[in-house]
DNA sequence: ATTACACTTCGATAACTGTCGAATTAATAT
DNA sequence: ATATTAATTCGACAGTTATCGAAGTGTAAT
């Protein structure tokens, strides 16, 4: 991995609301804004104070820097995480368990 | 480490420059501007073709965020990494290891 | 068919960032 | 003393970002 790709990475974890909406999901791994765990996404809103639109937005950005995978489901959207960056991922998130 | 520390330490290595200077920081380990490796400033400004005030500010950032420690040796600026940080910085490198 | 729901898109805005050139400071060398 | 060198500080500026409220889209429930 090169340092533009590390960078990106970094950067799309570099905003606390947004780092925070990762870890959620990553614990959920396979969680949806509705299926399974029900809402979700209300839970993140009153979690994070941040809106809805916010929310979509920061979504956006993990999965336009590859940390996460997004699909659509009827009225819902589904998030997971790239099991292709997991164990680097899981490198960076040593960071929070090496304290636990 | 919680999220708020863990987006800081990211945040500061979410820029290409600054994630490079804090690799060759850490390369060196012990690295000064002038000490040991003679010219080491100059080498990093060709490299990265930023101007020596970016530089500086970098370097603010990186200490600021606690991934470095800055001493002022005469003229010149040492830098080293944080010991205390070293094993999850580790981790994070680890990014780029794996795929060396 | 209408309503409710789960987002998304669209401006807008205030704050932050990376970078620069110019001027400044402080240390060293001549 | 003067000049050189290393780094910092000081605006400045263009570009990015996080966030919002309002309006829009598409799906599902009544």
């Amino acid at each position: 991995m090169d340092t533009q790709r590390m960078a990106k990475i970094f950067k799309a974890l570099s905003n606390p609301n947004r780092l925070e909406l990762y870890l959620k999901i990553a614990e959920a791994h396979e969680a949806s804004f509705q299926t399974g765990c029900e809402c979700f996404v209300t839970d993140i809103i009153d979690r994070l104070n941040i809106g809805a639109p916010t929310i979509s937005h920061h979504i956006k950005e993990l999965a336009n820097a590859e940390l996460i995978i997004t699909e659509k489901k009827g009225k819902f959207l589904t998030c997971k995480v790239n099991e292709k960056l997991i164990t680097e991922v899981n490198s960076i998130l040593a960071l929070q368990n090496q304290s636990k």
